[in-house]
Order: structure tokens, then sequence, then C-alpha cells
DNA sequence: GGCCTTGAATTGTGGAACAATAATGACTAA
DNA sequence: TTAGTCATTATTGTTCCACAATTCAAGGCC
């Protein structure tokens, strides 16, 4: 609804675009949780754009694995099931071990990013608010694999990590899942910065198999509750 | 109505997607090469469909990396600056070497694939089909990958071989160009079939840093007959 | 209850139109 | 002549409307 002001001699966005953006938003925060049929005549009178516009975020979305389409039943944000995790924790294993393997090379405003992005999800622990957690460890994560200093490796990790936040929205209890992984972020982010090569990839991989497991408890837990 | 029993249950393509694909094959093999205006009115008639289908398919060559749009200037077949090329060899090099680290965890019938696509591509420069060649050593550099056994890394390298094929298109003689990896590329499956990673891992290094050379004195090349 | 039919709802696609911007070319001025 | 200005045209981004194809839900029939 809001139109967005945008500062004048930026490049200008194409509608659709914006609108992608603000439901990449709406559904990686939860307020459109998993098996959400997205009504594209709907959703395009809400955001006052029309349906053709409208169809061509949601394209996007799809193409980020957001969202799912079927022929004639429209898009349907994306419900994971045990084997999307498998998928996701498959690509996170391949990306981030590579990346903390090559860290040696990486610039140093690139490991400053990882110290950046681990304290913001400290002080997001501090702060109590949990649902920032979940995101800011994420980022953290996501900064590991900017190591690798590749921009196209950058925006497909970014699709995969919006993927699995589609599994914390389903997650009950926020507040008890999240925190306990920030301190192994913390502990991963010395390790690399402090030149310790084997055993960050040792930390990374523990932390990667113990993360998955979780989710997948959790993805399951809620297969539970929808088969009923 | 009634479903014959055993009959395949196709799901309908989209025209959309349809377009895509016949798009892409022209991109990659040349037919509409890197600089190339796509006016969606014409393409629209030329294919039969509407403009808005038409530019939902660009929509999708954009999100691969083949085509580059800019506001109010449509879509232009993309041409490849070296800094792409870096940064199509940083993918490789992740992804390929990460690749061959872990081939000892691939199944069997990936590690067929390699073998496969090798010969495939043996076959394409005994018949002296040179545009095949470099076509075949792609599909077998996507066959590495493919032991990641990961679909999404497999769709997301796809588009950035599509990418390289873009230099490709602009190579003035692929018959000198193209047979001299083949030979590379039959080293390095042999060696990871072998089970000789350490071998592997450094073929494949040498051949990404060769490749990766050459491929830039290509589009070097076509950058100055482009300034003139 | 189970099955079929029917009508509404939704999607996929087509076509025309319009504002905004870029490209082109003519015209003027130095 | 050459540079700059301005109007004309093309093309894009977006909207509205329309319609066939298909799915979904409800009701009627056995």
């Amino acid at each position: 609804m809001t139109k967005l002001s945008g500062v004048v001699n930026e490049e200008p966005v194409p509608a659709g675009a914006q609108v992608a953006d603000a439901l990449r938003v709406r559904i990686t925060e939860g307020g459109l949780p998993p098996g959400t049929q997205l009504r594209d005549t709907a959703l395009a009178a809400e955001f006052g754009i029309a349906r053709h516009t409208l169809r061509n975020a949601l394209r996007q979305l799809e193409y980020e694995g957001l969202i799912s389409y079927r022929m004639h039943k429209g898009a349907v944000v994306k419900t994971l099931c045990t084997e999307d995790v498998h998928e996701i924790y498959r690509v996170r294993r391949t990306l981030e071990l590579a990346a903390v393997q090559q860290s040696a090379l990486a610039g140093s405003a690139a490991l400053r990013g990882l110290e950046e992005r681990v304290r913001a999800a400290e002080v997001a622990v501090a702060c109590e608010s949990w649902n920032t957690v979940g995101t800011a460890s994420l980022w953290f994560h996501q900064a590991l694999v900017e190591l690798l200093g590749s921009r196209s490796i950058d925006r497909f990790f970014q699709g995969i990590l919006a993927q699995l936040r589609l599994a914390f929205a389903v997650m009950p209890d926020e507040a008890q899942w999240q925190p306990p992984w920030i301190p192994r972020d913390r502990e991963i982010c010395d390790l690399v910065r402090g030149g310790q090569r084997g055993a960050a990839i040792a930390a990374t991989r523990q932390y990667l198999e113990d993360s998955e497991l979780a989710v997948l408890d959790v993805v399951r837990a809620d297969e539970m509750t929808g088969r009923t």
C-alpha cells in the first residue's frame, strides 16, 4: 500500500521487483506461513498493482525457491519436506566448508564482516529479541560464504537460507530453539579469524550436522500436525 | 477422460517456460550473439505469444544471468566482461574442486555419468563436430559438480556454464580452441574414477587456471573489436 | 454413503491501451 | 560547419479487460 519513496538519483526499480522484495520479507518473517495459497487477484489488489505485475513478482520468488507453482493451481508458499532439508544442508556443507577452507585467502573486510554479524546475533540474544536471533545467525553464515568472494554464490546461498527460514516460520518456540546456536557461531568465527583452519572446519561440520538434525525434528513435527 | 493405467501424467508446461527454453538454446548456440537487443514485440510475434508471456520468459533468462535488464532500456544478451569471467571461474573453482574432493562419497551412477560425458566429448572430436565439442566438455564439468548430489547446486551451476557459453558464442575459431581441452577432461575423469583424489584436485585446479586465462583472451579480444 | 454433474472460482494467456522514458532526427544558433 | 535544443517517434513498464482451460465446491442422483 505504501508507495515506496525513492531517492531521486537511484536507478528506478520495477514495481514487480519491489513487490517481490516485500513478499519475500513477509514470507521469511512468517507473515505468510508455508502452505499459504497466494491468490494473485487478492495480492495484486492489496499491493495496488496489476495482476501481471504481481505474477512477475511471484515468478521471481519461485526461482528463489520460496514458493512453488503448479499449473492451473497457482502459487503456494513452499513447505519444506525432509528431503528439502537434506538438500539445503548439502548446499550448506558444500559452500560453508569450502569457505572455511579458503578463509586464508579472504579479504580483511570479509573477515571483519564475520565478527560484526556474530556480534549482532549476540546482541539480539541479549535483547531477548528471539525472532531476530535466527535471522542474525543466518546472516553470520551468509558472511561465512561471502569469504569465497563470489557474488553469484552469495546470491544463490541467500536463496538457500531464505528457504531455511521457512522452517523457522513453522517453529513453535523460537525462543528455546535459536539461542543455543549463537555461541557455536562465535566459536566458528573466532577459529576462522584465528587462522585455525582445521579446528574451524571440524566445528563447522559438527555445527551443520547438529543443525540439520534439529531442523529435521522441527519439520517432521510440523508434518505430523499438518497431516491430521 | 480416465487415465489409462501406467500412462505418464505429464504436467503441462507453461508457454512462457517453453519459450524461455527455446531462447536459452538460441542464445547458448550463438543464434543471438551477445549484445543483441531483445525487442519484446518482435520476439512475441515471432513465437506467436503475447508480450506478457514473452517478458516472463525474459525474466527467467535474466535470473539465469544470460540477459541483462535495464529499466526502460529492455533486455540485452549479456556480453561477458573480464570481471564476469573471473566470477564464473571463482564459482567453477569452488564447486568443481569441492566435487572432486568429495568424489569418494559419490554414487556409482554419478561416476558412470562422468565416463559417459567424456566419451561423448571424445566422439564429438572424432566427428569433427566442433560446435558440439565445447558443449560436451561443459557437460562433463556439469557431471563433475553433480557428484555433490545436490539438485539446487546442479541448477545453479548449469546457469553458470550457460553464461560461459556466451564466451564461446563470440569465439572466432572454435575448431582450434575446443579440442585441446578434451584430453584434459579425460585425465580428470580417470583420476577421479581411479580414486586418486590428490592428483585429480591438482589436475582440475590447473585445468581451471589455464581455461580461465584462455577464455579471458577470447573475451579481451572481443572487447577490442567491439570498441572500434 | 459414493458418484456424477454443474456452476463458480482461479489460473494461464491474449489483446489493446496508456504513461514514462529513451532514441532519433530536425531545426536553430553561434 | 558544428553544437545544442527541441519535438517526434519507439520502446518499455504497467494497467485493464477478456476468455479458454482447469480446478474446486456444492448439490443432486443412484
